[in-house]
DNA sequence: TGTACATCAGTGAACGCGCGTTCACTGATGTAC
DNA sequence: TGTACATCAGTGAACGCGCGTTCACTGATGTAC
């Protein structure tokens, strides 16, 4: 759904990745829309569950790894295992009802993540948290617009150097 | 499109809003993906072709204007007439052909208008520029994610005074 | 241990629907003489 | 000025296709006695 887009990756695709045919979905899900939004949760936990629990160095660490691999060409490249927002959020804005409510939640974890690690650090934590989530997501959005690689890395790297968690 | 996405934005939706049937789309475009082309550079047109020829303060000027507009609530809950990028980006990046080429074509011209009006003002035009584009096109596209209006009105802020066109 | 039965994940055909595209046709407009 | 004809935007029915969803059925598994 991240590489192709949730409206265009259907029902049928899905269970054939599974290895099963079509008919047996409903065994497993009441609608598409509820594959959807379980499919966004499990994306979310993969790609920002891992700041859960953590705190002080441990995950300022953890959010420079993450900032790294986010602000890369790989990232840019590869829609499909990386992040949900920056993939799926223009679709998800649009949708209603648990699909809507889940992007909303994945927006403010991701959030969360960078407040904790920047608390006693800035003095706007919520403010600064915003704005490195808006500056990665957006960096990224817009390097995949683009069909230059030089230009993509220039994006990548003036967004690396406006998001940095403080050092130690 | 932009309000509720090209995939799911019809022909025969286009020919209604026209009061036409659907049968004489084709007179006027080769296909979907024709019309998709032609509409997003009309909304680039619309959007940010006001910077083109414009340079000095006058750039700087219509700039701030624009980013005070790009960065409101009213851009958050009205995608249908704002920014193309913003609202569909990640569905162009999705496509390829013409289309593609639109889409870097547009971003390539929203970012050329920031460095015209950076150059002379910041050591880094190019880099300078690259971060504000993505951090008001992060900034919305992220806004849009949530249910919150004030949340909203923290994460606008914020990108707002991250992203200033230099005084005088 | 063996038999009868209930459960339920998965199959595969079928459904209704909306989509992009095609096409024979209409009818208004403009040009040639 | 009037007539014959060409052009072409627009009509409306039809097409093939892929989609989400339904459903009667299968067949493996587990439980009750």
């Amino acid at each position: 759904m991240r590489e192709s887009g949730i409206e265009k990756t259907g029902v049928a695709e899905v269970m054939k990745a599974a290895d099963m045919t079509h008919g047996g979905f409903y065994r497993h899900f009441a609608s598409k829309d509820a594959l959807v939004a379980e499919a966004i949760r499990h994306a979310a936990d993969q790609t920002i569950g891992r700041f859960d629990g953590l705190a002080g160095e441990e995950l300022r660490a953890e959010l420079r790894g993450y900032l790294a691999t986010y602000l890369s060409t790989g990232h840019v490249a590869n829609p499909g295992i990386g992040c949900p927002i920056a993939a799926t959020a223009e679709e998800g804005a649009r949708a209603d009802g648990d699909i809507r409510k889940v992007y909303a939640e994945m927006t403010r974890r991701l959030h969360g993540a960078f407040v904790r690690a920047l608390e006693d650090r800035v003095g706007d934590p919520e403010g600064e948290a915003w704005r490195m989530v808006a500056t990665i997501v957006g960096a990224v959005t817009v390097a995949r617009t683009l069909d230059d690689l030089d230009a993509v890395r220039v994006v990548l790297k003036s967004a690396a150097s406006a998001a940095r968690i403080p050092e130690g």
